[in-house]
DNA sequence: TATGAATGAGTGTTCATTCAT
DNA sequence: TATGAATGAACACTCATTCAT
């Protein structure tokens, strides 16, 4: 991102094959693509990605780094934005969502490739995904200092469940076979975005769902 | 030699196939496996295979066809010792840790391995995952329809949040590349369990979790 | 075809076999046809031909072995019934002809698959055929020998050059594409045998073609 | 380098690939032949075989596309050198022994492999062999308006019946078991050359055989 | 750097044959 | 004799990777 000097990255063809990687697996899975469509749709020859990764399992990874720290990165400035803790676990949540909508294609291939390959549980540390649960875990762990969230959980868990729950919302919103929800993803997001909160928070009267008066129809 | 000694669904080698599948999946992944490998710990010809599965995508369908209908079954079967429509909520998430606890080499594959091929997602109706995902949705379904819990989400999404959580940690927690965390395994699900619980349920005294007390001694 | 004593030919099961070989093949050819397409089109276990057949190769070279022996014995039959020696170049044809039309499936393997198989070129002496051939060449013969016939050929050249039209002929009729020559099936080997008799023969006025006044109307 | 050089049909790679399979297929037939083999005597790698063609019956195809495109090409030259029809007719004949005796491997495959997978005669529509046979066939329909042929026979049935001879004379001298009548091939072609235009033409004193006063006794 | 023809190891699947019953 | 489940050798084809140009 910033230097663009360590070899290649950063390099017109280098970000060409990445976004070609990114709608070739979106569109047919890591194990399903070919190296040579890659290329094919980077406008490159075959032989010239491994100018630029050490192989296919590097272009996953690679893909998966160079984006989760673009993502990371958003994450960080839109919590800059808001001084609010509670909002800023929305921030989270709905950053997510925003990423997801914008590129459905690299959602994809987070939600679904990411998980997939051993490699990638076993051998490949994937730093890049523990910085991103790590950014959401401060924000829990702000609201839990200042007494507002519960502290019975750790901070850690409750962002990797969180994760989970995007994660899995973004299978059910995005790829939902028919696509019949796609209307609604926005929806439905902001939805676990209450569920959530209400599930850290106390009952502060500040942290009150937008409507009280449906509250007041509590039993 | 009686009814389903061959070629059925109970025959032996049928249940040792699919035994094999499980445990092969799990420590290669699908597309890292051989049916040879299936083969050899199931402790058949290669052939064999090919005359109780279609194809190698046939052995994971079946595979996860068998035992989510176990699971399932195993769920309604607990569900039904409880009254208390929250404790069913509990009882949801109880039982899938028990699984994933039981059986780590399954939780893995169907964890793992039923997001990623193209197959699972386009091609592969999964309706047992449907139904599934359509058991939890009663549980919360009855929880709002008695104004225990907040109707302003829809019980299908929060089944699937729900699920999507569990599915992460059960990652984390049986996965994780230390195994570290394995022994608070139990501990993180009843975290979970509480965050779920209060993030759907009003805060009525009996709702409430079990110590309050506990929260007073929290930061 | 007599005795049916040794082991198990002309029995029930062998027979039964043998006819369903023919039909299976016919459809689908030598390598396309598997052992237990014929079994079940025999109505008997796979493993019950290898009871009469010592191998898949063993089936193709009885049914062939059985049915030449079929069609020497009728054509000698035929060859009996007339004391003209230029008819009974005509008889040759006509029975080829006419097993080819009652036995279409019988007439498919012989002149497809006969011709296939290493096997059968090399290993296989095929005793058969070489006597279906010299009973055609023993009729040659004796019209050499009445000097109607032209002594500059061979008789075994000519039985095998007219062995060759006739297979080519059934090719031609039989199994055309379309299918759209079936009718003139008998047509087309009449004018076979008139210009086989006729390239052999001397032109004595009796075996002038039928109608000599057709000529007469050419350009 | 220039134009023609890669994964073209004039490429080198594909003339040996085809030249290789011509020999192997001859030596094994085609389901005896394996693709490894056809390779290996190419001397190319497994792989590259199917940069040049499509699968195994695409070499097959080709094999006789190309070889029947070269051996029309040839008979056409032929038949240009002489204006006599009749002499045409012995030229097809004379043409066809000559390519089966310089290339036996070839003559083999088009003879034997031709005539037995379900592909060719079902699926593949083999529109050079049709032409084959209508080159033959048009010299006949020339001898036929000059009134030098019987018009008694339609000329693409002699045409047919004629490779069919061709064909069958082919397997028994250039195939024979013991090789033993390899030396009379051309005499029996010549026997076969006679017997054919016999049996087409009329008695014109200049298409008579070569004993005269036999041919005196004649009518 | 860039190319893309060539490579060849690797594997799902078939099916003739066997053999315990 | 008869069965048909089990076997396992065999093979066409793919595709990540290399390397001569």
């Amino acid at each position: 991102m910033t230097k663009n000097s360590v070899k290649n990255k950063g390099s017109d063809k280098y970000d060409r094959i990445l976004k070609a990687a990114v709608k070739v697996f979106a569109e047919n899975g890591f194990h399903g693509s070919k190296v040579s469509q890659i290329a094919k749709e980077a406008d490159v020859a075959d032989g010239t990605i491994y100018l630029y990764f050490k192989n296919k399992d590097d272009i996953l990874i690679s893909l998966f780094e160079e984006n989760m720290d673009w993502i990371i990165n958003t994450l960080e400035e839109d919590l800059k934005k808001t001084e609010d803790p509670v909002e800023k676990i929305r921030v989270c949540i709905r950053n997510f969502y925003s990423m997801a909508k914008k590129n459905r294609d690299l959602a994809s291939v987070i939600t679904i490739e990411l998980r997939q390959s051993t490699k990638f549980m076993k051998e490949y540390d994937n730093k890049q995904f523990a910085r991103y649960l790590k950014t959401i875990a401060r924000v829990i762990e702000e609201c839990q200092k200042l007494n507002i969230a519960r502290t019975d959980i750790s901070p850690e868990t409750i962002a990797r469940a969180i994760f989970g729950m995007l994660d899995e919302m973004t299978l059910f919103t995005v790829f939902s076979p028919g696509g019949q929800r796609k209307q609604n993803m926005k929806q439905i997001f902001e939805e676990i975005v209450e569920f959530i909160v209400r599930g850290l928070t106390y009952k502060d009267p500040e942290n009150m769902p937008p409507k009280p008066e449906q509250e007041n129809t509590e039993e």
